[in-house]
RNA sequence: GCGCGGUUAGCUCAGUGGUAGAGCACUACAUUGACACUGUAGGGGUCACAGGUUCAAACCCUGUAUCGCGCACCA
């Protein structure tokens, strides 16, 4: 057997153990096989973006499941894949035609700049898949599927037929969130709200006066001065404080011309001033108002969001100004006509688009929209079970959405992505949607259009927007299937789901209503089944958000976002899943700090040593039988405890069962590190060092067969360390990865306490000489005066003296019959009193104040004890086991107390 | 404003009724044979606050504070 390299060194095994999965096809899904079938859809990256941390934990997890399910026996189908990313993509390349060439898309035909995005594409599409493989995704990238791949593309336009004749799809001039900075209009789920600071600017209008009545004015308090010449009316609570002035006229301050006060139950009279501006084109509320009372709707804003209010009137100087630079003239035009009374800080909340960073203008806009079907059955899959989230709680967001749900916007004013498959009869003429001008709303207008993939006939236009990026990867569950083998029927629905709660809406729940809706897997006998088919999905887990040490998010432009590649360099790929995994809190975003995956890369280096250290033995048998060789009672522990990695209370098939897998990654290092390194491989160093001790094959045997064990548990988490010792030494010859994953491992009949009494008194042995401050690597003799039980029932052994020797780093273990006479420090342990040599070794005044430390302890554990003992309504009410516990305690306590006393009286 | 989640050691997090835990960081000691990506030991916490339920509360209930997220017709 080869001598293991001192540490692991990832960068000799990575790419080179990928290489040989990928040549003998381990990550192949087969449609034909008769294994029970589990599938994962990869949310797809933006195709030309790059591997971020968040992108390595979700992968990750996506890989522990689908790794873990290929070892379970199953079928597994872990489908990769990429998104066009529309308006990203297009931006991003507009951005580099604009440095590199100093051009922008409208230098170009539609055809030339689409051209050049897929040329982009070409470029930097491959750059996040191979970034994937680096960090050892078992995908199958032989189905790789692109977004804008034709087979899809047009799969996507067949939806959009179909939903247009259902009459779920429509198109309409309304209110819609305009991105000034991108020219396109987006969706609600798509606007980031953001507290801003402005002012709250109080302006009068004056009234118009009527025979009879005084100069008098209404005061509005508005943050959108710019916006006062597109003013319609005001509007006042009917029956408030100001229904006085209903039915009579205003003078609007800029663009001065008269307008009405009328009643609207939208105006709360708490806010502000209770007199609300009413401007139908720029405001969600305002425009239903307007609708309601048939006011005239003036569009001032151009769509890159500069004011445009023709005509000859008294504001004409705000034309073409920026809307937040006609903000600040138009506040001062209000102030130099005395119509501005104050203004004053105020913070409210904007929506922003992220992409553009820009603040989303309420714009009245002609777009597609879709209205969803299947609402309530979309509802009742979480309701009733059919579909689990994990965690839960966000059960409860996602109803919420669809309980509150607004039609989608659809259509985008951008070039790359998916066409509308909409056409428009010759003699149609359609604004372009870029051109820098005020819409013109004509709500009545009627087009003649046709909807179908293909041109109807010479002549006919296809409508010039494309659909929002969500609109294809709503079907990205079961299209990506669509490969005429039996993939779809196989592996759809799919098992699990794996992405982050902030596209709940966006993706997670209009992935389920496709599934419902489209029924991709058809109709069967009953609704149940029918709905059983079509699931996209059976569980779905979020993954926190990552945020660096501050609590910010990780971000290109803060600088504070790592990169993976480098991490990987620096800790390799398992150090960083494992690290990644093994912190991240259930539920709740992760606090990343490059420290926790340093502590996976010495994790992985941990495991390798072990092993480096088991392969100086002798050779590894793959098939060891501990149970069928004597074995010592430090053998039988460890067995013990793997049985309890496997079944007890808390278990890492639990964990992994309800997603827990920071919690099984735990489970796994606390088990290697404490219970199998710590404890059992410094126990079986005494069988190792005597050839001829009757327990070293029993030994062995627990070493190869615990370390197989936890090589498989490991490996869905750590996969190149753990098939590289797999194979190195000997526990196999072809791979981990199609090994049984282990579930279950017996007790041991011959199991007694004895072992876990020795670490307990090797781990009070060592404070002892922690506390009188012996150099850790001083070997110095213990005496031991063994509890009666001890000495009778269960003798204390050599082998287990030459163990709790080596524990202590102890010269020899004096066992004695009765105290020495002149006894030194002393302890209490599971196997009776423990001395130190009186003399040589200690500081008597270092040694008092130890004593004094451990008696004011035991003092309080004891007062504490005899408290509750004392107690009559708790002793009354307590379960009688944890009564005996506290009584048990408390004789132990006096015991130690005593002693403890009279070890004080010798010192003086 | 409504809803969800958090608040436990300097840091990151476990801990769903019975004597407060882990890793990191810090301090001391140790480099002969698995591993310094190591070993041994130590210091360090009114479990955000206030009430309540209970024999017993970090844990259950109510309220408050604070942070994060989501939703809302935030003029």
């Amino acid at each position: 057997m080869p001598e293991l390299a001192k540490a692991y060194e990832p960068k000799q095994v990575e790419d080179r153990l990928y290489q040989k999965w990928q040549e003998r096809g381990y990550f192949k899904a087969n449609p034909g096989s008769s294994r029970k079938p589990y599938s994962i859809v990869m949310p797809p990256p933006n195709v030309t973006g790059k591997l971020t941390l968040g992108h390595v934990l979700n992968n990750t997890i996506q890989d522990i499941l689908s790794r873990k399910a290929r070892m379970e026996g199953k079928e597994v189908l872990w489908l990769p894949g990429t998104d066009h990313a529309g308006l990203a993509t297009q931006t991003a390349v507009e951005k580099h035609l604009r440095q590199a060439e100093k051009k922008t898309r409208h230098d170009f035909t539609r055809e030339e700049f689409v051209a050049r995005v897929w040329k982009w594409k070409e470029e930097f599409g491959g750059i996040i898949t191979s970034q994937l493989r680096k960090i050892g995704c078992s995908c199958d990238w032989s189905r790789e599927r692109f977004t804008l791949d034709k087979d899809y593309e047009r799969a996507v336009q067949e939806v959009f037929v179909r939903l247009y004749q259902e009459g779920f799809i429509y198109r309409g001039t309304r209110m819609v969130n305009w991105c000034p900075g991108s020219l396109t209009a987006i969706s609600d789920e798509e606007v980031i709200p953001r507290a801003q600071k402005g002012f709250l600017y109080y302006v009068k209008y004056e009234l118009v006066p009527e025979p009879g009545t005084e100069p008098e004015y209404l005061v509005v308090a508005t943050t959108r001065p710019e916006t006062i010449m597109a003013d319609a009316a005001l509007a006042v609570k009917p029956g408030g404080k100001w229904a006085a002035y209903i039915g009579r006229n205003v003078w609007r301050p800029l663009h001065r011309a008269p307008i009405p006060v009328i009643p609207d139950d939208a105006v709360e009279e708490g806010f502000g001033t209770g007199v609300l501006k009413v401007t139908p084109a720029h405001d969600k509320t305002d425009y239903e108002i307007g609708k309601r009372h048939h006011l005239e709707f003036t569009d001032i804003l151009t769509p890159d969001a500069r004011i445009h209010d023709p005509g000859e009137h008294d504001a004409i100087e705000l034309n073409g100004l920026d809307r937040f630079a006609a903000r600040k003239r138009s506040a001062e035009m209000l102030q130099e006509r005395g119509l501005l009374l104050k203004e004053e800080p105020y913070e409210n909340t904007v929506g922003f688009s992220e992409r553009a960073n820009e603040a989303i203008e309420p714009r009245l806009s002609k777009q597609w929209f879709m209205r969803y079907p299947n609402v309530p059955e979309a509802l009742a899959l979480l309701s009733e079970g059919y579909v689990k989230f994990h965690p839960e709680h966000w059960t409860k967001v996602y109803a919420h959405w669809l309980e509150h749900i607004q039609d989608w916007c659809i259509s985008r004013q951008v070039w790359w992505g998916h066409r509308i498959p909409v056409w428009y009869a010759p003699e149609m003429v359609e604004v372009p949607s870029d051109i820098m001008m005020p819409v013109t709303v004509n709500p009545l207008a009627t087009n003649d259009v046709v909807c179908q993939i293909d041109c109807p006939g010479e002549g006919w236009t296809q409508d010039p927007d494309t659909l929002d990026t969500w609109f294809s990867s709503w079907l990205w569950a079961y299209e990506t299937m669509r490969t005429g083998d039996g993939t779809r029927q196989k592996f759809y629905p799919t098992s699990a789901l794996v992405t982050g709660p902030d596209i709940i809406f966006l993706w997670v729940a209009r992935m389920l209503i496709a599934g419902l809706h489209f029924q991709p897997n058809g109709e069967k006998d009953t609704v149940e089944k029918t709905l059983e088919a079509n699931l996209a999905f059976r569980d779905v887990y979020f993954t926190g958000l990552i945020r660096d040490r501050q609590g910010r998010k990780l971000s290109k432009s803060l600088g504070n976002s790592p990169e993976p590649l480098d991490l990987v360099a620096k800790y390799g790929a398992d150090g960083l899943r494992f690290g990644l995994v093994r912190i991240a809190p259930q539920g709740a975003d992760i606090c990343f700090d490059e420290k926790q995956i340093e502590e996976g890369r010495n994790f992985c280096n941990k495991l390798w040593n072990i092993c480096r250290f088991r392969s100086m033995q002798g050779p590894i048998d793959p098939n060891a039988e501990p149970f069928k060789h004597p074995r010592s009672i430090f053998a039988d522990e460890m067995l013990d405890r793997l049985h309890y990695l496997h079944a007890g209370e808390r278990n890492v098939q639990d964990a992994l069962h309800q997603f827990n897998f920071s919690e099984a990654a735990s489970l796994i290092y606390d088990f290697v590190w404490n219970e199998f390194a710590a404890r059992f491989v410094e126990a079986a160093k005494i069988d190792f060092a005597h050839g001829d001790s009757p327990t070293r094959e029993g030994t062995l045997a627990t070493f190869d067969y615990v370390m197989s064990h936890v090589l498989r548990l490991l490996h869905p988490f750590a996969p190149f360390v753990t098939e590289e010792l797999w194979c190195e030494l000997g526990f196999g010859t072809e791979t981990i990865q199609t090994t049984l994953w282990p579930t279950q491992s017996p007790r041991s009949k011959a199991w007694s306490p004895r072992a876990q009494e020795i670490y307990q008194t090797a781990d009070i042995g060592r404070t002892m000489r922690g506390e009188i401050k012996l150099p850790s690597n001083q070997k110095v003799p213990f005496s031991l005066v063994p509890s009666s039980l001890v000495s009778e029932e269960k003798p204390f052994t050599d082998e287990q003296k030459s163990v709790l020797a080596a524990f202590l780093n102890a010269s020899e273990i004096k066992v004695l019959s009765a105290p020495p006479a002149d006894p030194g420090p002393k302890a209490f342990t599971p196997l009776g009193e423990l001395y130190l040599p009186a003399t040589g070794l200690v500081d008597p005044a270092a040694e008092k104040d130890r004593v004094t430390k451990e008696l004011a302890k035991t003092e309080k554990d004891l007062e504490q004890t005899r408290r509750k003992l004392g107690d009559a309504n708790m002793l009354a009410k307590a379960p009688p086991a944890k009564v005996e516990e506290w009584r048990a305690l408390e004789v132990t306590l006096i015991a130690k107390e005593k002693s403890l006393r009279e070890s004080l009286g010798k010192l003086g």
